[in-house]
DNA sequence: TGCCGATATGTTATATAGTAGCATATCTGC
DNA sequence: GCAGATATGCTACTATATAACATATCGGCA
C-alpha cells in the first residue's frame, strides 16, 4: 500500500510559514487595515480585527466555519452571522479576498492601493498567493473591450503546485 | 420610490434567447454529446442526458437544486446525490463548467476540442457568455512560468453587463 | 451628563449547497 | 442466464450562507 503524507504547511512552534517570518506579514497587515480604517472613518471592531488577525495567521484560505471555531466571543459562541459580518466589512474595505473555488478567505496583500489581482492556490500547502498580473488583466482588458462587456468583477483564479512545494516533494512511504 | 425592472430574461414563448434561436443551441450540444460519449465508450445515460438537456435550456447559469426541481425521474422524487452524480461526469467529461462564482453550471461551448475559456457572467440578464480569449491564456501562461507555478485548473470568471443588455437599459418606473 | 439616532452585535431560525454510505437496479461481456 | 462493473435510489448528514428581529454600543449634541 502507497502513502502519501504532505509536509505540515506551518510549523507548529513559531510563525514560521514556507521558510519566511510571518509574523511580520501579519502585524504589517493588520496596521495597514487599522490605518485605512482610520483614513476612512469606519470602525475597525474588535471583532472584526478579530477575524483579520485569524485569516491573516497564515497564508491558506480559511473557511467561514473555520473562523467560527476559533473566535473567542467576549460572552457565549459566535454565531455563523456574526463571522460573516464581519468578512462583508473586511471585503467591503478590501482587506480581504473570498477565494471562490474554495469557498474561503485569504487577507489582501495590497491592500493599501487599487490592484486586481491573480489568487494562485497551492493544493499541497493549500497557501494561496496573490498577484496583481498587469500583463493577465491588460489582457482581459482587451478581451473584454472586443466583446464589449463592461465588467463590474473579476475572479481570476488558479490551482496547482506552488514552487516550494515543487522543490520539497512530500514523503512517500510504503506500508 | 425609484423601482427598477429588468427586461424577462428569455420569452416565455419561444426558443428565442437574446434573440438567437437558442433551439439550434441546444441540439448541437446534445449531438456533440452524444457522440463524444460514444467514441470514449462512457455513456450518456438518460439522467444525464436530462440534466445536460436542462442545463441547455438557456444560457444562464442554473443551480444543481434548481435541476433537481426540475428533474422528471421515473419514479417518485429526485435526490441531491442523483444531480451532483450526473454533474461530476458531466464536468468531467467536458461537457459542462460550474461557474464558481455562483455555484451554478452551463453547458460548454466547446466541448468538442480542446479549450481554456472565460466566463463573462451578465449581472442583468444572467447568461454566462463562455469565451477561449487566447490572448489572456498565454498571459497567464506567462505570469505561471514566472511565478514558476504548475498549474492544474484555472477559474476565470468576470462578472458585468454584457452588450445586449447594456443597448437595451431596464425598464425604469416611477411610483 | 444624559438622550437620540446610527451602527454593530447577539440570537433564533431557516435557506442553500454538497457528501457519505449502503441498497438496488441496470448494463456488458462471457 | 450469470457475474462483475457501473449507475441510480435512498437515508442521513455535513457544510455554507442569509433573514429577521432583539439588544448593545458608539458618537454627536441638547
Ligand atoms: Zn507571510
Ligand atoms: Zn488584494
Ligand atoms: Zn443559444
Ligand atoms: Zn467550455
Amino acid at each position: 500500500m502507497q502513502l502519501t503524507v504532505f509536509p505540515a504547511p506551518t510549523s507548529p512552534t513559531a510563525n514560521l510559514d514556507h521558510g519566511h517570518d510571518h509574523g511580520g506579514c501579519r502585524t504589517k497587515a493588520l496596521q495597514t487595515a487599522e490605518q485605512l480604517c482610520n483614513n476612512r472613518g469606519v470602525r475597525l471592531t474588535p471583532m472584526r480585527r478579530q477575524v483579520l488577525e485569524l485569516i491573516w495567521e497564515s497564508h491558506r484560505a480559511i473557511k467561514a466555519y473555520d473562523l467560527l471555531d476559533r473566535i473567542k466571543p467576549t460572552t457565549g459562541t459566535a454565531k455563523p452571522a456574526t463571522v460573516y459580518r464581519a468578512l462583508d466589512f473586511l471585503l467591503e474595505q478590501g482587506l480581504i479576498h473570498k477565494v471562490e473555488s474554495l469557498n474561503a478567505f485569504i487577507g489582501c496583500s495590497f491592500s493599501d492601493h487599487q490592484h486586481q489581482q491573480l489568487l494562485l492556490t497551492c493544493i499541497r500547502c493549500l497557501e494561496v498567493e496573490e498577484r496583481p498580473a498587469a500583463g493577465v488583466m491588460e489582457a482581459i482588458d482587451r478581451e473584454l473591450e472586443q466583446a464589449a462587456f463592461i465588467i463590474h468583477h473579476k475572479a481570476i483564479e488558479i490551482h496547482g503546485i506552488c514552487i516550494r512545494c515543487a522543490k520539497h516533494p512530500p514523503i512517500t512511504a510504503t506500508i
